[in-house]
DNA sequence: CATGAATGAGAGTTCATTCAT
DNA sequence: AATGAATGAACTCTCATTCAT
């Protein structure tokens, strides 16, 4: 029936509000019950444990994610469009999810606690869609001789790292800057790093612009 | 006492150990006192609260690292060293808590949870030495033309950020590349990103190089 | 649900029993569950801590008592058998309580101890209202010259604080006389201390008799 | 030693305060040793238990106050002032340990439900006495005609009886009013009720200025 | 499907008492 | 005699989970 689904929507809608809010050893399942409206036991209808419900959200957000990317990447070719259109989903979705997060610090945390290894396997599998994503454009990017020859995995892992440390860092600072700037500073950072001479002398001024800008403070009218 | 002491860094290291293997959350009270070879009230003797034992070991830890890159500093003029030295501080002292890895994720996501403010409160503090620090340097590095001018409060943090998300990569990667080689391969990244076109010219062949080696593969003889 | 109040009055039941046996102190939560056919949980499902139940029990008995004694005034007009009135109901509540009396102590112990003020708040309305119900019936025999001119407070306490000094008595002795003996010897020497000379002349033979019978010894046949 | 004896008697001292202050179950042997300025280890050098140490105070007590007693009544010879007397010291002594007051609520409660049954025993053997002193002197009273004929254990055990009344009414009003007037006026009541008419009429007049007056108010000039 | 009372294992913390120094 | 670190039994309270209604 549709109005199960309908219903564990809302279970998970009011779980990620309160695991926000408290934390998810602080929560217990009679608050995410109440904040949802319904009874104690009706939670374990739709879940069967509390690390289920938990783990059902990070699957939910990832698979948003991931499909979002994977539509988004189909409609563009041109791969340093592309690019942007990485950083952009990225940038949409947490901002979609800022208050939501924290939890993605504990996803994290519980992933190399648990003896429940879906955790862990479920945030590999979200990591490889980004590696084996990446990987392709950067390759093309290398082949087209945008990008200096580079060992492509690397980057694109460094790439991923990067974007989760200014998550955490967005996170650990209350969120004080916008996201989206900061992005668009790390790109360009890298894109001087890693463009190859002719690539550079086009987009120089423009990237050299956005250093000098930085995230940090407003930008000039 | 001195034995005071001795024995309350007998309990933070036996708590270091069970926190890793299992967890703060899964980690009973008695667990650590049972490693630490001594009774469950002796815990509480040295420490008010689990979650006191928690925050010393932070604190210990930070404190630690704090002193010996202060120290290190002090040692190095140059700036470019000192730049080396600061991304070795950093790889010697996760190196040395390469088992405790795991805990460094549950720290951040505590301090967000928690009522305790000093968690947070001592990674800002953390946080802003390692920022007050590298400004420093990236401040003289851009007065001496050897870094193109840029916004220094933005490039230092996002620096950070990405120290951050190496080490993430390395914990949820299962610490399965060389730590060191991931710093270095961050280096040639932002070094030609953000290099003057004098420096970049001098150091231009060796950071290209690094760029193809990446530091995911073993290296070639 | 009248299901809910039945419950609780089970638990605060065999609450009273547990805790007349062994004291307040000496009593485990689990041994009042044991003692009710719960489980220890249930009962933190009905009071939130112990000492929640422990007052709870003391404002039970006291809502008892003095709606008992209100009812019983209010079928009464004559202030002689009033002040009757108001002994009986003493008697016949200790009576039903006796198994219980060791915790009154208890209580009156508790109330200046604990940080719970509302303790010592509550028995000191219990008593406010014994002052109030006695001051008016006082008030009215002085009035109508039964009784001598007389400090209206200080009697009406002191009669308080001898009824109070009675029940320690009894329960210090293991409840080896019969109550209500000793409260009508109380009386009959109140009353031949503050009854006025006409009043005493009529009652002063049966008073006599009753201070010459005591309360202590079998009365004869 | 003396020193010893000494060092004993801080101890109680130090118990004392603590206890009238915390109560018994909320002090920490660790408190009293503090309050008294020793190691917790010097506690049990000089009581084998917490509660061994409860009851030395007790026992302190009511030994000073037998041993007062005794002395004053030999002092004096005519009845009716040793009743005065008996009165006296029993003012005289718990003025002294006023600020202790609410322990001997505790010591009731603890005698009725320690194991240790010398508290119970301690207690009765101190009433005991003051039922041995107060039947002699009412016995006396009554034989040479002061009295009316009454049953004297039981008067004996009403007067105890309002003693503790009193005191009780003191300690839970917060020691407001002055304990020795409340004694007078209690006196006045029983004196009222139960002398003889001969010598009624020689007192009548100053007893009933007493009922007028009563122990609440402050007393006119 | 939904409820919420009932459960009880389990965790953190306390503190009287011991004993090596 | 004095100390105070160490002990560990004991206790309150929590909360995920179950299940009769």
């Amino acid at each position: 029936m549709a109005h199960r689904e309908t219903k564990r929507q809302l279970l998970l809608q009011a779980a990620a509000e309160v695991f926000a809010r408290q934390g998810y050893h602080a929560t217990r399942v009679a608050d995410i019950a109440r904040h949802a409206g319904v009874a104690k036991g009706t939670v374990y209808e739709y879940f069967r444990t509390k690390e289920e419900l938990f783990y059902a959200l990070l699957d939910e957000w990832l698979n948003q994610f991931e499909e979002e990317l994977v539509e988004r990447l189909g409609q563009e070719s041109d791969p340093l469009r592309q690019a942007d259109l990485l950083r952009e989903a990225a940038v949409l979705f947490y901002r979609r999810h800022a208050v939501h997060a924290p939890i993605f610090l504990e996803f994290w945390a519980h992933a190399l606690r648990s003896r429940d290894g879906r955790f862990l396997e479920r945030i590999r599998r979200f990591r490889g869609l980004l590696l084996e994503l990446g990987t392709q454009l950067t390759a093309e990017l290398v082949a087209r001789g945008i990008f200096l020859p580079v060992d492509i995995p690397s980057l694109v892992s460094l790439e991923a790292g990067i974007s989760d440390g200014i998550f955490l860092l967005w996170v650990l600072s209350d969120q004080q800057f916008p996201l989206e700037r900061a992005y668009v500073f790390r790109q360009s950072v890298l894109g001087l790093g890693v463009l190859s001479e002719a690539a550079r002398k086009e987009l120089e001024q423009k990237l050299r612009q956005k250093l000098q800008e930085g995230f940090l403070t407003e930008r000039a009218g």
